[in-house]
RNA sequence: GGGCGGUUAGCUCAGUGGAAGAGCGCUUGCCUUACAAGCAAGAUGUCGACAGUUCAAAUCUGUCACCGCCCA
């Protein structure tokens, strides 16, 4: 066997275990496969994305529990894919377009649409290879895509069924425009943000009168659109303008003025301008009071011809400054005043998005939520961590219609079709089905496509070829759990609840983990526009896939943020580091012959207290991983894992068995490696998940399994101690022993810090056990070796001759006799502040025990668990006191 | 305005009622034949403030302060 190098390279291992794994179709899953189904969908990623950290956390999540899974023996499938994302693509494509000199509207729907494929082929496979460099377990032979031809079926399918139901109609409304896109968006699409602005006070002449009244706007481009001024009806300073006029300036409209109780009269000046075509507000005053609604605004927010002719084509920027200037010559600007607003933005265009009066498709909601809402109330869907119940559910009580057409090719197109030429807004002249009509010369299809979303909430039940009643989609619907982030609850979570319970009529998910978002070491979202972007394939070039992953699971607590710098992945590939060591270290010490791992035969009369502790470490470890992973807590997880490789496994086990690994007791020597070989093995398969390549390259390296036998489908570890060294009684008492052992120890190796004594052949050790039970004694060829001196001498009776540094220790007491003058007074010294705090933990102790309401109400364990350890701080008191008095005579 | 998080070691964060924890950083000593990406020893905390509940509070309750996010 070749011999194992200190470090390894992980790229070379990553790139052989990745092809392997696909090539044995070992993360393929067919329904009528053993186990009972255990199933993801990936929450799909764009399709132009490139993978972020995001991403990397999202995904080594899923990873985690679906390699766990299938080592549970389940039917572990997850399915990947991409979305099509409508916005975001089209708006690439229109770039890239844009950059050859090409305008969409010039080539028309078709050829634009052939170019938009051409981008998804090139690009679309970006990120799911960088999901493969990540190690994701993914079923790859059923990826799909939002815009599948299959997938694009059942979008239309649901459209038509909720068309259908009358769940979904068409109207003019004011809606959220996004002037970059050109396109109606959701009101989940729009982000507020405030923004320093100003509040312009205008003077507009009373009509007949040399009176003016004062309105306060944020917005005075849209002045161009007033049909009315309003004032709240109680508002005494304006009584006497009822049934007057107002001469609109630059435009020279005359437009009423109206009262109405939406008017706060504590803002501004208690009187506003009107502008129906461009505020939510206005528009419900001006339905109300049948005002004039006129649109001033072209599908790219600049102006158009319901504008006096100076202003038509300048965008609203420019415009607002003209209307200022313009209205400053005339003397109409009564002041100007700093003022901070929330101005809604276009999530995708990153511009201040528009109220903008269209014809436009929508969903109602509120039959849609009710149930959604119920699965989270009744526990069929469950939040982890809970909190997020309540983001959930406030969302759903309080919902609004969903606008679902965008004025896009990119997507499907929204299966409608008009009679030519006749009204569209008459429900006899419409066709809608997902075929079309049988004669389509005589209808026009309907411009617009479907949001993403509307395609996206069907991804559970969609990827199985919905509404076909497949073999899959009765296996792996619903899924086990969605992992996804906070941001997108009522994007996608909400919504595919929705969906799953009006099409499926059973959620699409029982549990639903929530992770915190990725943030730099300032705390800040990380972002391409801050360039705190640290790339996730970077990462896996300087420390390896398995530390990346290890590192953010290890670090991220459930709902949190994780907050990260570049140095935090030395975490991870440190810890690979001493895991490939631990296993080198065996391998060396191992001839051809490597013990059973799965099954080990140990001689349980043979087995020292150190075994006995190991084995009932590594039995604790795995009931406290598996606690943390069933309850989504992936950091504790990770870390029991990684406290006892390197605490407990490295740090003392591999150290005390050297004692037989360089000893001659070849049947002792067996049975170390026995339990080392399966202490490993088990380590190597609960981190499996966790660390997917480094764990196969060991676990065909130390000769676990064979060329055929991949980790990933070994038996997932269960507790196995009873089963394994049968019941012993004694052996919490040996396992506590070994506690006090590695306690006698430390303190030992304190005194040789304090003496400035380093190990080696010729330092001698006292032990003095108490009470002398013969174990230490029977363990000093142990003691010595992980202490690395020459002699260590157990001795009940032991009487120092002279000054000799001393401690205590759960055994009792050690010395250090030392060569040369010790200084009295520092040794007493030292054993005085030792004293000093053992009697402070004795007084707190007894403050305790001495208060009668604290044994009369604490429960009796507690008590109990109090005077153990008085007991054991008198005894650890005794025997300062007796170094010190020593030290006295 | 409503909701949700957060405030614990120099930094980043765990810790759901019974003696304050981890990683990194720092100090000291070690290239001890698994590992210097390591080993050993060590220092460092009025657990945001105040009040309350309790025999017992970092942990539960209330008020407040500051930071962040979501919604209107």
């Amino acid at each position: 066997m070749e011999e194992m190098q200190k470090t390894f390279d992980p790229h070379a291992l990553e790139e052989r275990w990745y092809a392997y794994w696909t090539e044995k179709r070992i993360f393929h899953s067919e329904p009528d496969d053993a186990g009972e189904p255990y199933s993801i969908v990936i929450p799909p990623p764009n399709v132009t994305g490139i993978l972020h950290m995001g991403h990397a956390l999202n995904n080594t999540i899923q990873d985690v529990l679906i390699r766990r899974a299938r080592m549970q023996g389940r039917n572990a499938c997850w399915i990947p894919g991409t979305d099509h994302a409508s916005i975001a693509t089209e708006g690439k494509v229109v770039a890239m377009l844009r950059e050859k000199g090409v305008e969409k509207d010039e080539i028309g729907r078709e050829a634009f649409l052939e170019h938009a494929w051409e981008w998804k082929e090139k690009y679309g496979g970006l990120i799911t290879n960088q999901l493969r460099k990540l190690g994701c377990a993914c079923d790859w032979e059923r990826e799909r895509f939002t815009m599948d031809e299959a997938y694009s079926r059942a979008v239309l399918d649901a459209f038509v069924k909720l068309y259908e139901k009358g769940l979904i109609y068409r109207g003019a409304r004011l809606v959220n425009w996004c002037p970059a896109s050109r396109s109606a968006i959701s009101d989940e699409e729009v982000i507020h943000r405030e923004v320093q602005g100003k509040l312009w006070y205008f003077r507009y002449p009373v009509s007949g009168s040399d009176e003016f009244v004062h309105v306060a706007t944020t917005r005075p481009e849209t002045m161009l659109g007033d049909t009315a001024v309003a004032m709240h009806p109680g508002d005494e300073r304006y009584r006497h303008l009822e049934g007057k006029k107002i001469r609109l300036p630059l435009v020279d409209r005359e437009i009423p003025v109206i009262f109405d109780d939406h008017v706060d009269p504590a803002f501004g000046t208690g009187c506003v301008k009107v502008t129906p075509a461009h505020d939510p507000n206005d528009y419900a005053m001006g339905t109300k009071h049948g005002l004039a609604i006129i649109n001033i605004m072209n599908d790219d927010a600049s102006l158009n011809e319901n504008v006096p002719e100076a202003y038509r084509g300048m965008s609203r920027e420019v415009a607002r400054k003209a209307v200022v200037k313009a209205l400053d010559a005339e003397g109409l600007i009564e002041k100007i005043e700093d003022y901070t607003n929330s101005v809604g933005y276009s999530q995708r265009g990153n511009v201040p998005i528009e109220f903008y009066l269209s014809e436009q498709w929508f969903m109602a909601m509120t039959d849609l939520a009710k149930p959604a809402l119920e699965a989270v109330q009744t526990g069929a869907v469950r939040i982890f961590p809970d909190h997020w119940v309540k983001t959930y559910s406030h969302w759903l009580e309080d919902i609004q219609d969903w606008c679902i057409s965008r004025q896009l090719w990119w997507g499907q197109r929204i299966p409608v079709w008009y009679r030519k030429g006749l009204d569209r807004s008459d429900t006899e002249n419409r066709h809608v089905s997902v075929d079309g009509p049988p004669d389509p010369d005589n209808w026009e299809q309907d411009e617009d496509v479907l949001d993403t979303w509307v395609s996206s909430w069907l991804w559970p039940m969609a990827v199985h070829s919905w509404p076909e009643d497949s073999a899959t989609l009765k296996a792996y619907y619903p899924t086990a759990v969605l992992v996804t982030g906070f941001d997108i609850i009522f994007f996608w979570v909400a919504r595919m609840v929705m969906a799953g319970c009006e099409f499926m009529g059973e959620v699409p998910f029982g549990d639903v983990y929530i992770h915190g978002l990725i943030r730099d070491d300032e705390g800040q979202k990380m972002s391409k526009s801050l360039g705190n972007l640290i790339d996730p394939l970077e990462v896996i070039e300087e420390y390896s896939a398995d530390a990346l992953r290890f590192s953010l699971m290890m670090l991220t607590s459930p709902g949190q943020d994780v907050v990260l710098a570049r140095e935090k992945f030395e975490l991870g590939r440190n810890f690979g580091t001493k895991i490939w060591n631990a296993a080198r270290f065996l391998q060396n010490q191992t001839g051809a012959m490597v013990p059973d791992v799965r099954k080990p035969s140990l001689d349980a009369g043979r087995l020292s207290p150190d075994d006995q502790h190991i084995l009932a470490g590594l039995d604790a470890t795995i009931r406290e991983c598996n606690a943390g992973l069933d309850r989504y807590r992936l950091n504790d997880a990770s870390r029991i894992l990684y406290e006892f490789t390197w605490n407990q496994y490295c740090d003392w086990y591999v150290e005390y068995s050297k004692l037989a690994l360089y000893g001659d007791d070849e049947t002792l020597r067996e049975q170390i490696l026995a339990i080392m070989h399966f202490s490993l093995a088990t380590i190597l398969r609960m981190l499996h998940p966790f660390m997917p390549f480094l764990t196969e390259e060991l676990w065909h390296t130390m000769g676990y399994g064979t060329e055929e036998e991949s980790i990933s489908l070994e038996a997932w570890p269960e507790p196995f101690l009873e089963e394994l060294v049968g019941e012993s009684a004694g052996r919490e008492d040996l396992v506590n022993y070994v506690d006090k052992k590695h306690d006698a120890i430390r303190a030992v190796r304190m005194l040789m810090t304090d003496y400035s004594i380093t190990p080696s052949a010729d330092v001698r050790v006292i032990i003095k056990p108490d009470p002398d039970d013969g174990r230490a004694a029977a363990d000093v060829a142990s003691l010595s070796a992980l202490l690395r001196v020459g002699t260590v001498d157990v001795d009940a009776v032991f009487v120092p001759r002279g000054v000799t540094p001393s401690s205590t220790c759960g055994l009792g007491t050690v010395y250090l006799p030392v060569d040369g003058l010790i200084d009295v007074e520092s040794e007493k010294a030292r054993l005085s502040r030792q004293l000093e705090k053992i009697e402070a933990g004795l007084r707190q102790i007894d403050g305790k025990l001495s208060n009668d309401k604290f044994i009369k109400n604490a429960p009796p364990e507690v008590v109990q668990q109090q005077r153990d350890r008085r007991e054991i701080q008198v005894d650890e008191q005794g025997k300062l006191q007796a170094l010190i008095d020593a030290l006295n005579a």
